[in-house]
DNA sequence: GTCGATAGTGACACTCGTTGTCGATCTGTG
DNA sequence: CACAGATCGACAACGAGTGTCACTATCGAC
């Protein structure tokens, strides 16, 4: 249970616009799109500039409070993530993510790294698939 | 005249500018963007549009003729694989490419996403390091 | 070989996600 | 409270990629 904490980290300062975006980041469970995320916090009505909410998720993305993903077409999604390492299995249809881990890949990925001289090796793995819900359909 | 194979997969037709592009795959062997392809194209003094390689290389895409690589950007980058199931370990200096097989990662993406309910399963994952001759100098 | 239908080409305009700019505004500190 | 500097946001700019459409080259038919 997240109780308070300094929802900020872009920076340093906490502004309205990052406490709002990092409370919509805590409400939702899937990827977004900086588009998307601007969108919903304009209809609840906080006025926040489209510039400030992609350098505010930029910011939390590289302090690493969120992940990201790029999609096909290069489009950028965030969400907030538990912070040890993982995968996402996502959902192609309607977006569910479920937060994966696979120590054998990992073990995998080094070993295939240095059997070919490769070091400060750092991998992607994303599965995509339909989930049960989307199948029903 | 045609002694040669057919090296057109676009569309049907075996033009001037689908030949050049098919023979400069067949050189290269580490990924290079839609834009890095033309430009050598160009220099070598091939006349060919932007746009004429865009839409080659897509066509060779979708027709699983090559393979396709989206970096941190979403640039796209192109390079003629081999055709059985593979991933790629790539150096994030000077892009040099080796393509890796990993018959328990194929298996471990099956498996998770089928314990999570999820069907008609892909999955991409790449491996970025630092080559050996990277990281000598 | 040559004709003609038509796939293919490419200059150019345009889309769209994202980043840069810079004056106005807000925050935390002294 | 006053102030320096961080932050904001409207707007312009950027860059990869796509759509358009008149022109051109390919290739099967004759």
């Amino acid at each position: 249970m997240t109780g308070s904490r300094a929802p900020s980290v872009p920076g340093r300062r906490a502004t309205r616009q990052r406490t709002a975006i990092a409370g919509l980041l805590d409400e939702l469970s899937d990827f977004r799109s900086a588009q998307e995320i601007h969108e919903e916090l304009r209809r609840r009505g906080d006025g926040i500039g489209l510039t400030t909410v992609y350098r505010t998720l930029q910011a939390l993305a590289d302090a690493g409070e969120i992940d990201v993903l790029r999609a096909g077409t290069g489009e950028a999604s965030y969400r907030r993530c538990s912070e040890h390492h993982h995968h996402h299995l996502v959902c192609r249809s309607c977006g569910k993510t479920v937060e994966v881990e696979g120590p054998a890949v990992e073990h995998w990925a080094d070993r295939v790294a240095a059997q070919h001289g490769f070091a400060e090796v750092s991998h992607t793995v994303e599965i995509l698939g339909l989930c049960a819900a989307c199948r029903q359909t």
